[in-house]
RNA sequence: GGAGGGGUGCCGGAGCGGCCAAUCGGAGCAGACUGUAAAUCUGCCGACCUAAGGUCUACGUAGGUUCGAAUCCUACCCUCUCCA
């Protein structure tokens, strides 16, 4: 067990990436006491696609686990059932026992990529909610007032709009909080949306004689679109299973002005330099590019390792920036016979289709039209070309596939 | 139990008998430009057809009325709100 030693760990851990800290004075208190804390995170298996929004989270939690502090991940498969009402007020589907183990099981290969497993508990719901009986449901439910959850920012706006709020949704909260009673939790974590919830497990825990919880909220990542929190339903997010390219690619392709919030939240960038970086952006005397690839080497480097992030890096500069053709491209054998029309000449529009570089003939023909594809660096100008085996055929900037004729797999000159 | 809204393309959301493959916004794709897969601008954005034209699918489901329906009628399914 390390003792939090210096001021300056100590602040760098309380302030730097985070939002609120409930509360600040207790939980600084509680890592100077040398007490081995129990980090209460929640998995929810409805969405087991973990993306760098997530990973603000995460990366805090594996800060505090470096001082020998002890996550218990929360497997929610009963929460599941209910959905979180953060949203829209649509019930989801209740998932099977299978689909909630298969997602429990993604959902935490992508947790333990940031997460130090050694040093996490994993839980289910379960173990404390299958032999909760309708009894239990009601004193848990006798704690807590229709007022006090109104207060709570979405069921108050939808109350007043006149929106529906079913008892499930009301019910979501609350078990979430008897979740932190019943690991005995000291520190929760989660987004400064979850505020509400974490807060009533704190009370609840208190209110069955337990010392509450510390509630530890981090910002909210903006997405790839520069203006709402980063989420798969509004796709702006970016995935943390992605492929290293196309991390690297999407985190280059984030709008400049995010640039200063995600090295702050996502990178142990140390502080001082964050603020160079950010007076030479405001200055433009640095290319803000170059900011963004040292970003994206970084991320990828702690989802994957240095030399893919290097091969990322490099793949970048070369493909995207200097438009020259990847060397691993996919490569499509087809009977080109099959194409054939006249005077040497093949339609490359079917090819394209049967290729699998784009979806439809009239995707392809559009995109011909638009004077995206080429053949070995020609432009094509209409959908018939001449064509021989080997040829790459490119679609749009990132789309590759060479073409080999099946037919002439045995070397026949001609 | 009563009254009243809705169900449209990936999403949001118009249209309310022909001009609708369906306004608009977002997403996506492409082109130009650039400091980048930023920003900006422009175009595309159901499928198929040897194709400035044509055909077929499509506006909850099934029928019907019309020369003609996403638009009207009937039934059904789903969903929401209000009153009790």
């Amino acid at each position: 067990m390390t003792k939090i030693t210096s001021d300056h760990s100590l602040q760098r851990l309380l302030k730097r990436g985070v939002a609120e800290i409930i509360t600040e004075d207790k939980l600084a208190e509680l890592l100077k006491s040398g007490k081995r804390l129990r980090l209460k995170e929640g998995l929810d298996p409805s969405a087991p696609d973990l993306h760098l929004g997530h990973m603000v989270a995460l990366r805090k939690l594996r800060q505090f686990q470096e001082l020998g502090h002890k996550v218990v991940l929360i497997v929610g498969d009963w929460t599941a059932r209910i959905g979180d009402p953060s949203g829209m007020s649509i019930m989801r589907p209740m998932l099977s026992a299978e689909e909630v183990e298969a997602n429990a099981k993604t959902y935490m290969e992508q947790f333990f990529k940031i997460v130090d497993k050694e040093k996490t508990e994993v839980r289910w719901q379960s173990e404390w909610y299958n032999q909760f009986g309708l009894s239990d449901i009601i004193s848990l439910s006798s704690r807590f007032t229709v007022a006090q959850l109104l207060v709570r920012d979405d069921f108050n706006q939808r109350y007043h709009q006149g929106k529906p709020i079913s008892i499930a949704e009301i019910l979501y909260p609350l078990l979430q909080a008897y979740d932190s009673v019943a690991i005995k939790a000291d520190v929760e974590f989660g987004g400064t949306d979850q505020k509400f919830n974490l807060l009533l497990g704190r009370e609840l825990q208190e209110s069955l004689g337990q010392s509450p919880q510390q509630v530890f909220l981090v910002p909210l990542l903006v997405g790839t679109d520069g203006q709402h929190k980063m989420s798969k339903s509004l796709k702006n997010y970016i995935g943390i299973t992605e492929p290293p390219e196309d991390i690297y690619g999407k985190v280059m392709s984030i709008p400049d002005s995010l640039i200063t919030s995600y090295l702050e939240l996502l990178t142990d960038t140390p502080d001082s330099d964050l603020e160079e970086i950010k007076e030479s952006l405001e200055h433009n005397t640095v290319n803000p590019m170059e900011i963004k690839k040292m970003l994206a080497k970084d991320i990828v480097t702690q989802l994957y390792d240095k030399k893919v992030a290097e091969k990322a890096a490099d793949y970048f500069l070369r493909v995207v920036q200097k438009k020259e053709i990847p060397q691993a491209i996919p490569e499509f054998y087809l009977k080109f016979s099959d194409f054939y029309q006249d005077n040497g000449r093949y339609d490359i529009s079917r090819i394209l289709v049967s290729g699998g570089l784009v979806k439809s003939r009239s995707q392809a023909l559009r995109l011909i039209k638009e004077g995206a594809v080429s053949i070995d660096d020609a432009k094509l100008i209409g959908p018939l070309a001449s064509l021989t085996s080997g040829s790459v055929i490119k679609v749009g900037k990132l789309r590759f596939a060479k073409i080999i004729n099946k037919e002439s797999e045995g070397e026949e000159n001609e």
